[in-house]
DNA sequence: CTGTTGTTCGTACGCTGTACCAACAACGCT
DNA sequence: AGCGTTGTTGGTACAGCGTACGAACAACAG
């Protein structure tokens, strides 16, 4: 029987608070969310937070067991921004579910490292209010439980696989790759073009410079625009599939 | 001018090889994947693939400048699983964009750490390959080059986004969990149902063991059928949106 | 058989997470 | 007010990591 101090969940288990301590659970994890924003992911240590803070290190292990259940606590201090205020959810399915992935995008599209590096964590409370919320936007449709779940689960992985990729897209663009690097990719393409392997490749690219080919091949929209139009066709093509009203 | 030698680019830096080496890159990067299939990807260190190829650690910086370079190599051998051999090609747009995708599923779910932990390395040959495949599943169609180009990125990050899931829940499913951690799991969500903040939630999980009520919420199919549902749900929406003919 | 140089790898450095334990200080009790 | 308990802090140490450096070995040309 775990009592409230030893569980092994760091949800149940209470913050420490009888002799004032220094710091809190949550300042240690929006300390290390702010090192994450800033320094990526890589630059999150134990030390580096605790001297961010002031602390030694080890002070750190003493409101959290691992620095495992330190990132549990990143995760859900993100998922936190995800929600929706209550008085701004949509009363359609169709509108509150593309409220909820837009603001699922966004935010996770503020923190691009976030979907690499955090372990799924166990659902902490505000994953489940996400959740909550997710069901919310299909309470009014009539689909059973299970229908239900399948939609979300499309939903989310489009959303999810589009920040896996628009992250790294927008990394690539805004930092700076060595004209070295460049030359040599350019160089390798149109070597590989050459075998003759790579038709449809070399129709779109060859023999023009990518840095101008790709921006036409996307188009003017920006990245958000195309997740919201990819975003449609999921949601048109499951309303499709579940009988659901479009509008 | 970069030599073929010291390109910053491995794809385009020779490989060793005037006096016959010990090992090549392939024999190098397969041995890697087999330490991160059998033990994870956090298992595969320099010193661990020196020693499991009998070679001293150093050794291994002869044939690849950094880690990130191995990794990349990693990624590609893994693209290599990917291709469809040219005679398994399916002619109409619809089953060669489903082909392609259910083969991608299939690899990326043998190797369910490289979605996390690959950066999303610079394009080697079979991913150029497997890119040439997917312009090649919609050649037939008229679709301008921006329209393939988003409704192949709508694609792959369905397949990308179920695969950072389903993956997931597979390694819950497979591990072992300790008794006391789903104890804890449990009790803490019952407690936040008791705060009467989570009414959806509740209605499917409350007063019941997850165990029991999770598989019925997924129903009887295998992971591999709801990852196909889902596809036939984008595609079915992309078609509509592209005026694309289902079939 | 020798000189060149491609190839191997031992040593060392600064980084990581964290186990262990000594020291400090806040509070309840007398 | 002073003492004892114990909640809280953090120094030291250890095993592991990626890799820079450079010495040693060995394959081949002459």
């Amino acid at each position: 029987m775990a009592s409230a101090d030893d569980s092994a969940l760091i949800w149940t288990r209470a913050e420490p608070g009888t002799r004032r301590p220094k710091f809190t659970r949550d300042q240690i994890a929006s300390t290390a969310l702010s090192i994450a924003d800033t320094e990526g992911f890589a630059a999150v240590s134990m030390r580096r937070i605790a001297s961010e803070l002031g602390a030694g290190t080890m002070t750190l292990y003493y409101y959290v067991r691992t620095k495992d259940e330190l990132i549990v606590l990143m995760d859900d201090a993100i998922m936190r921004e995800v929600l929706i205020p209550a008085d701004e959810f949509p009363a359609h399915w169709y509108d509150a579910l593309t409220a909820v992935a837009e603001r699922t995008w966004d935010v996770l599209m503020r923190h691009p490292w976030a979907l690499r590096s955090l372990q799924n964590a166990p659902t902490g409370p505000n994953a489940m209010r996400h959740f909550e919320q997710s069901l919310a936007a299909l309470a009014a449709t009539r689909l059973a439980a299970t229908a239900k779940f399948a939609l979300l689960a499309v939903v989310d992985d489009y959303v999810h696989g589009n920040v896996l990729r628009a992250a790294e897209f927008r990394a690539a663009k805004t930092s700076t790759v060595d004209e070295e690097v460049i030359e040599a990719a350019v160089h390798f393409a149109e070597s590989q073009y050459a075998t003759g392997e790579f038709p449809h490749t070399q129709e779109l690219f060859g023999g023009k410079d990518p840095r101008e080919v790709f921006p036409r091949l996307i188009g003017a929209e920006s990245e958000r625009d195309r997740f919201r139009h990819g975003l449609a066709m999921v949601l048109g093509g499951a309303a499709r599939r579940l009988d659901l009203p479009l509008r």
